[in-house]
DNA sequence: CATTTGACTGCGT
DNA sequence: AACGCAGCCAAAT
């Protein structure tokens, strides 16, 4: 479903900016993601640490994994979780090979390649 | 009410 | 590429 929307207007009350964040990270198709700052961009908003929050706190019933740090860098503190879900929905990777997927040192050390998985919303 | 705390960013070193 | 730092703003302490 659409966004709800929120376009160009301040955030207001939280409850609201909730929503519409998860709405959005419902909407990114697997295999691609959105940055934090995107998503508060798209909201009107100009924190991304924000958006962090929403997610910390209310991301579990969506695709978290999806929403990256503008570096291409996962989630801080799930790199594991959200390793998993990338090579399962075929994500483009960099400084990973199938290989050393598997290895353990490996987790943590991988970037999404933000060029060909990222998302416009639009 | 003042401070600290983040699933963050962009820029300078 | 890694590291530090100021800016950011809602929530929790």
């Amino acid at each position: 479903m659409p966004v709800p929307a929120f376009r160009g207007r301040p955030p207001g009350p939280s409850e609201a900016f909730v929503e519409a964040v998860l709405s959005i990270v419902a909407d990114i198709p697997p295999g691609h993601v959105a940055t934090y700052g995107q998503i508060a961009a798209a909201l009107g908003s100009r924190d991304a640490r924000v958006v962090g929050g929403v997610m910390a706190r209310y991301g579990s019933d969506v695709p978290w994994w999806r929403v990256v740090r503008a570096s291409g860098r996962p989630p801080a503190g799930h790199e594991r979780a959200a390793l998993a879900h990338y090579l399962r929905e075929g994500t483009p990777l960099s400084g990973l090979t199938s290989e050393a997927a598997s290895r353990e040192d490996a987790v943590g050390r991988y970037r999404i390649d933000l060029a060909r998985a990222g998302w416009s919303m639009r």
